[in-house]
DNA sequence: CCTACTACGCTTTTT
DNA sequence: GCGTAGTAGG
């Protein structure tokens, strides 16, 4: 029997085997299709000679992408040469870098990032002279991405827009938006797929060339997948039409960016002889939570109808907590996990999804309390922390100049004098020679056109100029520190003596093993951030030459990409001993022994905005991130509510959840019979509980950190050198005696009387108790 | 040109 | 309830 196709029910083999003509899988939750898709190229490869080097495989996150080339590695038992294996967005990007000429920008573009764009949305309010206060950033924003997101052009928005007055308004910050981005030599989110798209159109001679390239593509995630997309990997199919989609219906979350759940349908018409494969197995839960789960999606009336089936058992009752305030909330779910632990599962089985990140809050403050490992995933993005921000606007200043964002971020930081009046002075002298703003900066000093105001500029303009110098002969980490020391940015933050700027200077170390770790890829073939692989080299013959260009060696430009296309799930690592705290949104694709899906009340999950609208099909997409959440889990689900919450200040009253209400009562369990809460009475709602920050007396020092699982890194102990009866230490409750000692699955479970802090129970492993 | 204070807006989700 | 952005005063 073939490896590749064992252990694959009917439905799967059906899909491995299909790899010529179109396909469409619709694949439910926990049904396997990511092994259908591994398998499948697998297959190509193997049984069907297929050249790696034909293949495209778009996910939809880069940690997807590597994981599946990962995998694939392992399954032929070499490395996957020439394939492509990555995102919508770094797949446009690789190709927009080959051919960025042909569209007026230079090859190594910058990529803007929201706060970017934003900035950018700013300056044109000011040169249109709108009242941004009427007329919000983030509105132009909106509606540009909207657009973008249709391939609705500058050109056809104007056409549409005329007669109403709104509609022109944004069309001509649209127009400006765009040149703004072309001066700037920059794109953003939306232009790295909507640009594609337009260079295969007007080039019909590189869409052949890539169409002949890519004779292979398969599309994970496809129902999040909106009309840029889907006529990028139209056009690429239409020679060969060996196309595989796979996505689910009742997993589309992400209408609000886009996401088309129409492409579904429009497959079959675009490609009319279509296959069609159902995978309604379910290998992942308990019948138990699939029956919880399916008696949630089936209050959609728009889906595709389809019930997931299991073999599993039915398992344990999945359990609720209705409690009165957060910090109980957050209490349950610790006591829970402490359950867990006992039982044996390590703490890398437990995640608690909620719908907001604002939830974390709570959340964390009692891991924190209880020593339990945790690490939010998402939230503050590493790369949108202000020093980082800081010192990649001077990378991207040192590799393109054109980059008027990045430029006027850091011309002024640290302060070198230069404020808004000199700011203006270059900037018009930019505007009257159609130049951008560092090149206008340059020439200007040149022709000494700035009068005294030069003075302040030119040891900026000198300073750029010796790091560009640099660039070409250190490396990307010599850069770095280069910049930090000759800039005096450094200097300035270590002046500071802070807590912030410790961890500000904590964060930059951070940035700089980044660009040494992006270095380092490029050693040994394919172990790269899991975007590429960077192998793209190896497979000569087969492939014309302008593929050879793509990634042999670090860059600067790589760098800044890499780092510009980094989602907050990429950082997630399963095998790491810690509870997971994240969004459903990001939970997505992920599955855990142990779920907790904390906050389920009417106006939080559904929010407030989805019970408002008028357009039910908003009420249908949180029920979907219900269902998305509900399968993420294995073995027990917990879904936790609290009746009162702080919401903008203010202290909102909320019943339970209509996705609580809309499981089955047989198989909940509620919170007043559970037996093993209420034997423990120092986890009740009493006395610590009401006023957590008293508790803690500091602020929780893990939110400072950039990686909060830092704080807990403890080995297992063999045993332990303290016993009952005797005095310990702990590094934050202080002195205090042992009173009993559980022996549990994977740890002890110590409890310790602490004169300051009362009784507490916590892990041995991560406690940190020392004897006195 | 820099600092300190005030006001406002935010909380739905992200490549 | 917090963080950012804009303004006024030095």
């Amino acid at each position: 029997m073939n490896p590749i196709l064992d252990r694959l029910n009917d439905k799967q083999k059906e899909a491995v085997l299909k790899t010529e003509g179109p396909l469409l899988i619709l694949a439910g939750a926990g049904s396997g299709k990511t092994r259908v898709i591994t398998n499948r190229i697998a297959y190509m490869i193997q049984e069907k000679g297929v050249d790696p080097g034909q293949i495209l495989a778009i996910t939809f996150t880069n940690k997807a992408a590597s994981e599946m080339r990962e995998r694939q590695e392992q399954m032929l038992g070499q490395a996957l040469r020439g394939a492509w294996i990555c995102t919508f967005h770094s797949c446009c990007v690789r190709i927009l870098r080959m051919h960025a000429d042909k569209l007026g920008y230079d090859s190594n573009f910058t990529i803007y990032d929201a706060d970017d764009q934003k900035t950018v949305i700013k300056n044109i309010c000011k040169k249109l002279d709108i009242d941004t206060k009427k007329f919000k950033e983030k509105w132009f924003l909106g509606q540009i991405s909207s657009a973008k997101d249709e391939l609705v052009s500058v050109d056809k928005f104007e056409l549409n827009a005329s007669g109403d007055y709104y509609l022109e308004k944004v069309a001509k910050v649209y127009r400006e938006y765009q040149q703004e981005l072309m001066r700037s030599n920059a794109f953003d989110f939306d232009d790295l797929i909507v640009k594609t798209v337009e260079l295969f159109r007007q080039y019909p001679d590189v869409l052949d060339m890539y169409q002949e390239r890519f004779r292979y593509i398969s599309v994970d995630e496809y129902q999040d997948t909106n009309t840029a997309q889907f006529v990028f990997v139209s056009l690429l199919a239409k020679k060969y039409k060996n196309i595989c989609v796979v996505g689910d219906d009742d997993q589309s979350i992400y209408k609000f960016r886009g996401a088309n759940i129409g492409n579904i349908l429009n497959f079959e018409k675009v490609f009319p002889n279509a296959t069609v494969i159902r995978l309604e197995q379910n290998y992942r839960s308990t019948k138990t939570i699939l029956d919880a789960a399916n008696a949630v999606i089936s209050h959609n009336v728009n889906r595709k109808a389809k019930t997931l089936w299991t073999d599993a058992e039915a398992g344990e009752k999945i359990r609720l907590f209705f409690v009165d305030n957060p910090y109980v909330e957050a209490d349950r779910v610790i006591a829970v996990i402490r359950k867990y632990v006992h039982d044996g599962y390590p703490l890398n089985s437990c995640a608690c999804l909620y719908r907001t990140n604002a939830q974390s809050r709570a959340l964390e403050e009692a891991f924190i309390r209880a020593n339990i490992p945790y690490k939010i995933v998402g939230g503050v993005n590493f790369y949108q922390r202000k020093e980082i921000k800081d010192v990649l606007a001077y990378l991207k200043t040192i590799d393109n100049g054109r980059d008027d964002v990045a430029v006027k971020r850091i011309i002024n930081v640290p302060k070198r004098n230069i404020g808004a009046s000199t700011i203006n002075l270059v900037d018009a002298f930019a505007g009257e020679r159609g130049i951008s703003f560092y090149s206008a900066l340059d020439t200007g000093l040149v022709e000494g056109v700035f009068g005294k105001a030069g003075e302040k500029l030119r040891p900026f303009r000198d300073l750029i100029e010796s790091l560009r110098k640099s660039a070409s002969e250190i490396s990307l980490k010599e850069l770095i520190e280069e910049t930090l020391d000759k800039s005096g940015y450094l200097k300035d933050l270590q002046a500071e003596q802070t807590p912030e700027s410790e961890a500000r200077i904590e964060n930059i170390e951070e940035l700089i093993n980044k660009a040494s770790a992006y270095e380092d890829s490029f050693r040994e073939p394919s172990s790269g951030a899991g975007t590429d692989g960077g192998s793209d080299i190896t497979d000569s013959g087969s492939v014309e030459d302008v593929f050879v260009m793509v990634q042999e060696s670090p860059s600067l430009s790589g760098f800044l990409e890499e780092v510009s296309l980094i989602a907050d799930i990429d950082s997630w690592d399963g095998s790491e001993d810690y509870v997971s705290l994240i969004t459903i949104h990001s939970a997505k694709g992920l599955e855990f022994d142990n779920v907790f899906l904390c906050g389920m009340e009417d106006g939080l999950f559904p929010s407030n905005f989805a019970i408002c609208s008028e357009d039910e099909s908003d009420l249908e997409e949180e029920r979907r991130l219900a269902y998305v959440g509900i399968t993420r889990a294995k073995k027990h689900l917990v879904l936790t509510a609290s009746k009162t919450r702080m919401v903008r200040g203010e202290t909102m009253v909320s019943a339970l959840s209509r996705f609580v209400r809309e499981i089955p009562p047989l198989i909940l369990e509620n919170d007043r019979d559970n037996v093993y809460l209420r034997e423990r009475p120092q986890e009740s709602s009493m006395g610590s509980h009401s006023k957590p920050k008293v508790v803690l007396g500091e602020k929780p020092f893990a939110l400072q950190s950039a990686d909060h699982k830092k704080q807990f890194e403890v080995k297992n102990q063999a045993g332990l050198d303290y016993g009952v009866g005797d005095r310990v230490s702990h590094i934050k409750f202080g002195e205090g005696v042992v009173i009993a000692i559980d022996e549990g699955g994977r740890d002890y479970e110590v409890t310790v009387d602490f004169e300051d802090f009362g009784i507490k129970k916590m892990f041995a492993a991560f406690a940190r108790l020392e004897k006195l």
